[in-house]
RNA sequence: GCCGACAUAGCUCAGUUGGUAGAGCUACUGAUUUGUAAUCAGUGGGUCGGGAGUUCGAGUCUCUCUGUCGGCACCA
């Protein structure tokens, strides 16, 4: 007998040998047929494992995180066992489960057409009534090497022959299909259910690897019942409505021009003035932060990119001519040349450490075309850049300063959640690994000696220095990097810069670079997307919009517009001859957050009503109280300061 | 850059097997003076993304370029 130790806190004698299907066919006969997976000490292992020693148990259901990925990795499998049995001569590659579903690479001639993901659901849902078994097989790796050969499965072949000669090698096959796979899996086809649906196919390289060849993606959704799988798909739907390239246009934000200036913004007046607030407010904040702000040119010699070594790794992707004399000229892709160049103009002291140099710096990359994506992705973008000069005592405490600082501004805007991550040295690097170990080192202390979790990117750092990344989502869970900081001990050897420290001689400072909004053009797509354009009063362009009834009560609508005007809003007024409800319409579309309206009531009492965006309540306020309420809510965070 | 899809009026979209472009909203003009998400009528508006080809004839078929979208790769 063994005693299995259960979730909540009783013990459970079983049979010794006895699999987690007869443990929760033990507990309750509901529970056995929910049963997907079993984790045995911690570990995920398929139901049929048998437990041959006390452990602690837990019967894993479709309810469970763990359990909805297991579905959703067999749902993977049923899809490529479909695609086979459509079409032998497909090779299968990879097939994981991720956020919200899975994918199965394929490699295949033809292309799949979105006609054929019916043909293709079908022989899906077949497979799943059939209920076959997953059978779990353990094969020497040689073995292995040839079953998949002589199937003609190469891909299959070439990942076994890659792992590590210490792995097992487990297959798992259900019914004519096996797959190389590590499981678990539920433990029949039929425990899937019909709560999928195959989303798009996309191109994706063999191995991730854009030398190797490219295969057919099929991305593909699963959920434990119809009604997740359908509040999914109302989720996508509401998220594609709050498409910042959408939005923009709708509330005549800005616009591209995509023959004259691909991947290039023209901001027109309202959405001007969002980007000049965010400046203004970073600009503030930096102010009482202890930073200084420079402008340096936007064209400069290529030799500083040499210097840096930026040329060497990106020059391909940077603007540049050369002038009828012969020099040669790049639109600069970054500002740290220009901020070193401003710190090498005389001699620096240690006494003027640290050193916080901004710069709100206009750069243009010639990002490769199929990257472009809105507001998000773009070849020009004006970047909140700092450099920080500091000893190498003052490292940490300056990462700790700006990370502090950059969670404190990002709830100014409502984000709440940011994940960390840390990135380490890539393949392609300048500088020793004396240096690297001391930048990662320093940048990982920082972090976990002031409680900030965060993850590890292994091989994404900057070629420079190892950085910090801070993660926002938007609208469809799409996660894009807006802040960073980075340590870096190379750029300020390359640059030869300098300080006289206390005892007189002369040293190396350290640089950080960071960026809290990252890019201008990006956080306020992020922002836009994450309110679903409703932006809150103080980032509002127009902010209120005032509606006479009738052309009776225009003069009075005037004269409040004057006195919120005044009050220093940015206000509107709408003397058109509609309807009110047209009117209501129509600014409700343009997300105006507030819609005041005046008549007679409100003309002889001295008061508005207002509607406010996203609500249809009606409140009737004195115009002096409106006033002051508003002004309170479009004050800038920490202007006070 | 790579794979795939797409490109028709300012916007959203229709356009059957190839036979010379159509709707709604917008804009403009007029009427209407209206109490919280579209008042009515009239008038404008398009080298069907660019170029080449097949054809008696191309928005429709083929090639090519450009761009957009979905991914992949890249992201200083």
């Amino acid at each position: 007998m063994v005693a299995i130790k259960l979730p909540d806190g009783s013990i459970k004698e079983m049979e010794n040998g006895a699999s987690g299907a007869d443990l929760a066919q033990a507990i309750s006969p509901n529970l056995a047929k929910a049963a997907l997976a079993v984790e045995i000490n911690g570990e995920l292992k398929d139901l049929t494992t048998p437990i041959t020693t006390d452990s602690t148990v837990r019967i894993i259901t479709a309810k469970d995180k763990e359990g909805l990925h297991i579905l959703r990795h067999t749902c993977s499998h049923i899809m490529a066992q479909a695609v086979k049995e459509l079409w032998p001569d497909v090779q299968v590659t990879i097939g994981p489960a991720i956020d919200n579903g899975f994918y199965y690479d394929f490699s295949r001639q033809e292309p799949f057409t979105t006609e054929e993901f019916e043909k293709i659901e079908a022989k899906m849902h077949e497979i799943v009534k059939r209920d076959e078994k997953l059978e779990r097989i353990v094969m020497p790796r040689a073995e292995a090497i040839k079953f998949f050969e002589d199937l003609g499965e190469k891909y299959k072949a070439e990942i076994i022959r890659d792992l590590p000669e210490s792995e097992t090698i487990s297959l798992y096959r259900q019914g004519s299909f096996t797959d190389l796979c590590r499981g678990p899996h539920v433990p029949s086809t039929g425990k899937v259910g019909d709560a999928f649906k195959l989303m798009k196919v996309a191109g994706a390289y063999w191995r991730g690897d854009s030398s190797k060849e490219m295969l057919q993606r099929i991305y593909a959704t699963a959920w434990a019942d119809k009604k997740d799988l359908k509040a999914y798909l109302d989720m996508l739907e509401e998220a594609a409505k709050r498409d910042h390239r959408k939005l923009g246009r709708e509330m005549d934000l800005f616009h591209f021009e995509p023959e004259y200036a691909p991947g290039a913004v023209f901001w027109h007046d309202k959405g001007y003035r969002i980007y000049r607030k965010l400046i203004e407010y970073m600009r503030n904040r930096q102010e009482h932060n202890g930073y200084v702000e420079i402008c340096t040119p936007r064209v400069m010699d290529r030799v500083l990119w040499e210097t840096s070594g930026h040329w060497e790794k990106y020059g391909a992707h940077n603007y540049s001519g050369q002038t009828e004399d012969g020099k040669w000229f790049c639109i600069k892709p970054m500002n740290c040349p220009g901020g070193v160049l401003v710190y090498k103009q005389g001699i620096r002291s240690y006494r003027d450490l640290p050193l916080r140099m901004a710069e709100f710096g206009k750069v243009n990359r010639y990002e490769a075309s199929g990257s472009l994506m809105g507001l998000m992705r773009v070849r020009e973008f004006t970047q909140d850049d700092a450099h920080i000069f500091c000893t190498p005592e003052q490292m940490e405490e300056e990462c700790i300063t700006t990370l502090k600082l950059i969670f404190d501004i990002y709830k100014d805007f409502g984000f709440d959640n940011v994940k960390i991550y840390l990135s380490t040295r890539p393949e392609k690097r300048i500088g020793s690994d004396e240096i690297w170990d001391l930048c990662e080192k320093s940048l990982a202390n920082a972090l976990t000696t002031h409680g900030y979790a965060f993850e590890i990117n292994e091989g994404e750092g900057a070629f420079y220095g190892p950085k910090l990344e801070f993660i926002l989502k938007d609208a469809i869970g799409r996660e894009w990097q807006c802040g960073t900081i980075q340590v870096d001990m190379n750029l300020p050897q390359r640059f030869d810069i300098s300080y006289i420290g206390e005892d007189g001689e002369k040293h190396q400072p350290v640089m950080l670079h960071r960026a809290l909004f990252g890019s201008i053009e990006r956080f306020l797509g992020i922002l836009i997307e994450n309110h679903a354009g409703r932006l809150p009063l103080w980032l509002s362009p127009e902010q209120v919009v005032v509606c006479p009834i009738v052309s009776e009560f225009d003069d009075y609508a005037a004269e409040v517009a004057t006195a919120l005007r005044k009050a220093g809003l940015s206000v509107s007024t709408d003397l058109r001859n509609e309807k009110i409800n047209y009117k209501v319409r129509e600014h409700s579309v343009a997300k105006i957050p507030v819609i005041a309206v005046v008549g007679a009531k409100e003309r002889d009492n001295k008061t508005v009503t207002i509607r406010r965006i996203g609500s249809e309540k009606q409140e009737v306020v004195p115009l002096h109280d409106l006033i002051k309420m508003l002004t309170d809510e479009a004050k800038m965070p920490h202007m006070d300061e």
